[in-house]
DNA sequence: GCAAAAGTGTTTGGTCTACACCCATGT
DNA sequence: ACATGGGTGTAGACCAAACACTTTTGC
């Protein structure tokens, strides 16, 4: 009757279950992914999203997040979150194998050590990929440009302290298009998301004024834009504040 | 190296793999969703999902599809959509099963018929639920919410012809605050969402002015609110229409 | 006519964009 | 001084919420 846990049954197959991620930083002012070569067969010498099998005592982010610490160099990550299951029955050749991708973000000013087989590649020019990878790293990039519109997720791209220019940049890769940065630190602001340090950087060589440092205020993802229409009528609590409803975050 | 599909490897475990569907429905001005009534243990009396393994040849998406199409009848099914991966290693007693959970659909006049040990459950009052089932339903119920306000999922809910009040009231059961008719009329038909029938309900008995009916112009899930902030600046492609870039649906 | 329910007009408030203008620094 | 890049002031557009008001029916 398909109530779960009630023995083997009928004709379900017992996928393998592996984690996958899309590591994504803006590098070089291009929105880019952590692709390995592959060394075997099959797909040999294809692109490949680091990952792995999932492991007994581990749920997937667990899993995501060791295999990420343990085979790369990227403890700088500050941004994981689920994206969608890949199951399609051959998606990878032989055995099969469900997959969960994960988006994973690492600020910009950051450059982990990589295996010597692994590679930055700008997701504008991907070279051959493996497997169905090439669409999970294109789930991953809409994920996070639809984020950068109503969350604080800049916070995972950007470093701890940066300038509004610095910022506009960062967007702007992300995004594909141009931002401005006078409205990004305006909406920034208004929204509590952006916070001036008090501290200044020095002006270039070509002179100028020197930018003021900024950062996030906070560095969990929150939404900042909760409701575009249909809000709840204000809630006048007892305390006095506004109760704003939760918006879903993994989504 | 963690590569897929390198051959059995060090010490992944080999989960088995199931889907789970919270399947709504507003019922009785309430959101309601389906749940089974388990006669086996563990959790014997224990309210679940429906759902059950997924079989070799399909995905996670086909395998609720066939498993909601088969075991109940509810082909009234109007929008599925994948919410999350579930994978606590002890999110079921015994072997350990991963589990991908999907948001299900049923617009408010049909009432599928079900089998004896199935029943519809308000979501404010659920029963005692089996395993992780509950925080399934939270989910799903938090996504639907975030969606009815920058999507035109309200199409899944709603029967293919309605009155704006009873589009208002089936809005309002859902996101569990009165919304205004006016206004989600008004938000509904700026966006090109809502269109008129051009026919016309009767009256009620107490009188009144007999209600226009409406149509949602599409019945495939759409983006209607795509950029709150930070829009792309409009680009005049050489046809001359504005073109607005795709927003990640399922997210 | 009157009550009831549907639908429209209009005001108000908020938020984003664009652009002009002022500010602070190196040369 | 003046060029250069950073930051602010301000006006315009758009959109949604609220509410008054009109429309159309049953009794």
């Amino acid at each position: 009757m398909g109530h779960p846990n009630t023995g083997p049954g009928t004709d379900h197959c017992d996928a393998g279950h592996e984690v996958l991620a899309s590591v994504l930083q803006i590098r070089n002012d291009q929105l880019q992914v952590l692709l390995w070569q592959r060394a075997q067969q099959p797909h040999l010498h294809r692109w490949a999203l680091p990952g792995g099998r999932l492991a007994a005592t581990e749920d997937v982010e667990a899993s995501i997040r060791r295999q990420l610490a343990e085979k790369v160099d990227v403890r700088e990550l500050t941004h994981v979150e689920q994206l969608s299951v890949f199951s399609a029955p051959d998606r990878v050749p032989g055995r099969r194998i469900v997959a969960t991708a994960f988006l994973g973000l690492v600020p910009s000013n950051s450059d982990p050590e990589l295996p010597p087989d692994a590679r930055w590649h700008p997701i504008r020019r991907l070279p051959a990929t493996a497997f169905d990878h090439e669409s999970i790293v294109f789930v991953a990039r809409d994920r996070l440009r639809a984020k950068l519109s109503y969350t604080n997720i800049g916070f995972a791209l950007a470093p701890d302290e940066f300038t509004v220019s610095e910022l506009r940049s960062i967007y702007s890769a992300a995004l594909d298009y141009r931002v401005a940065a006078t409205n990004l630190q305006r909406v920034l602001s208004r929204r509590g998301v952006l916070e001036a340090t008090g501290r200044t950087m020095s002006a270039g060589p070509s002179g100028g004024r020197p930018p003021a440092l900024f950062r996030f205020t906070s560095r969990d993802l929150q939404i900042t834009d909760p409701f575009a229409v249909l809000r709840p009528p204000p809630r006048r609590s007892p305390g006095g504040q506004d109760a704003v409803p939760p918006r879903s975050v993994d989504a």
